[in-house]
DNA sequence: AATCGAAGGATTGTTGAACAATCGCTAAAT
DNA sequence: ATTTAGCGATTGTTCAACAATCCTTCGATT
């Protein structure tokens, strides 16, 4: 999630306790925000402000939003400021396109025992969400799914990236999560696509993922639907 | 490639052109001589240097030193500073499973006549390239013909992500340059490909398109061999 | 002699203040 | 009503300073 490593060796080879710099604590605390909704789409961030607010400095904020500008959580227009991102109906294609081709590729090549393991444990935390009638803890469950397939991958860069893009549909979700039904809808397709991995039927649990985020794709479309596209 | 858009529309709807900030073109610069080879791979940057060298503040070389680091061109070193990444044999693997993620979902998806024609184009070029025994306009050719899949998929979030993993190689790339044959020996690979695509063979291309990068890899994992992993 | 520990120097991380450039807005002028 | 000019606010960038941290060197101890 974080671009610098969370834990550094020093050259004398002992590890040492990853202590964040102040940017990245700054951008962690603005990343939560984001996610909890605090901050909405196209809400403007001041730098003077928010560098008092979270008493620091106006070049550590600026720092912290380079950060998330690469994230794509947040759009820099220049000499006007940064602004949260806004999804609009060619961004929620565009990431969708992204994570077929990440999902199904990695689901594609399968994993390790632990790996699939991980993805059966994300299916369960996700049918207990459902019969507890948390939703919010469905939709982590679920974000829980789709990070154990990419993670059968064992590639950081990957990881990263899918992280960075569940990031980006976070941002948006709010308006989703209002669905009581939404991820519970996708529970069968979550335990189809699961028990086909654990049966070894790569293509088939491969086509059934891919199949899913096309539904996904459209259901998303039809909830947005009216918002700004840029 | 960069993370802020070149051309920016003010509020009263009038195109400004695009004039990149300072940091930015500070950016720019550094790119420039990493993928030259003027800073090899695992060399420092001293943060002072170059804001002398390159007659800017020391705060605006941080803020170019944030966007590489986000790219994965440099390393960040908490307190001992920024270094030109250098990859290892993970990375290799790594940077081509994101590749053969990327690159053969767009494949399979096809694209335009138009788009299809683009890919043809860089298989020309790298034709033309060969004839002349121009290595690096090989290279540069190879990159165009990848290129070309991935923007098949009409994503931007997939044409930067893959712009910045063809970067990445670029990195170290210069020790393989010096195989003469090197691009060359793809030459029948991209043609084949190109022709299976143009055949509407979608998944035959995609197939080609894996068994390629898996041979790429291999080659790339043997030519690297001994290099640092960190 | 080898190991350990304590200065020393250098570089990064962060702050604060300053200033020019640019933007959006308001109000005046045509 | 449209355009222009001016104004306030915010960003972009620089500069200077200081604390924190690291690497190295040197010296002390066993």
């Amino acid at each position: 999630m974080a671009s610098t490593d969370p834990a550094v060796r020093t050259a004398a080879g002992r590890l040492r306790v990853a202590v964040p710099s102040v940017a990245e604590r700054v951008a962690s605390e603005l990343r939560l925000q984001l996610a909890e909704g605090a901050l909405l789409p196209g809400a403007r961030l001041t730098e003077s402000t928010i560098a008092e607010d979270l008493g620091v400095s106006r070049n550590t904020v600026r720092e912290a939003f380079a950060e998330l500008a690469s994230e794509r959580l947040v759009v820099r227009h220049p000499n006007r400021g940064v602004f949260v991102a806004s999804l609009g109906a060619g961004d929620i294609h565009d990431v969708y396109t992204v994570r077929r081709a990440i999902e199904v590729s990695a689901l594609r090549g399968g994993g390790s025992p632990e790996d699939v393991a991980a993805v059966r444990a994300a299916v369960e935390e996700g049918k207990r969400a459902a019969v507890a009638g948390d939703d919010e803890a469905g939709g982590t469950a679920n974000q829980h799914f789709h990070g154990a397939i990419v993670a059968m991958a064992g590639s950081p860069r990957l990881n990263t990236i899918m992280a960075q893009v569940l990031a980006e549909m976070r941002l948006f979700f709010h308006k989703a999560t209002a669905d009581a039904y939404f991820y519970q809808h996708y529970l069968p397709d979550n335990e189809a696509i699961c028990e086909a991995l654990e049966a070894g039927e790569l293509d088939r649990a491969a086509d059934l993922l891919s199949a899913y985020l096309d539904r996904s794709e459209d259901k998303l479309a039809d909830v947005h639907g009216e918002s700004g596209t840029e």
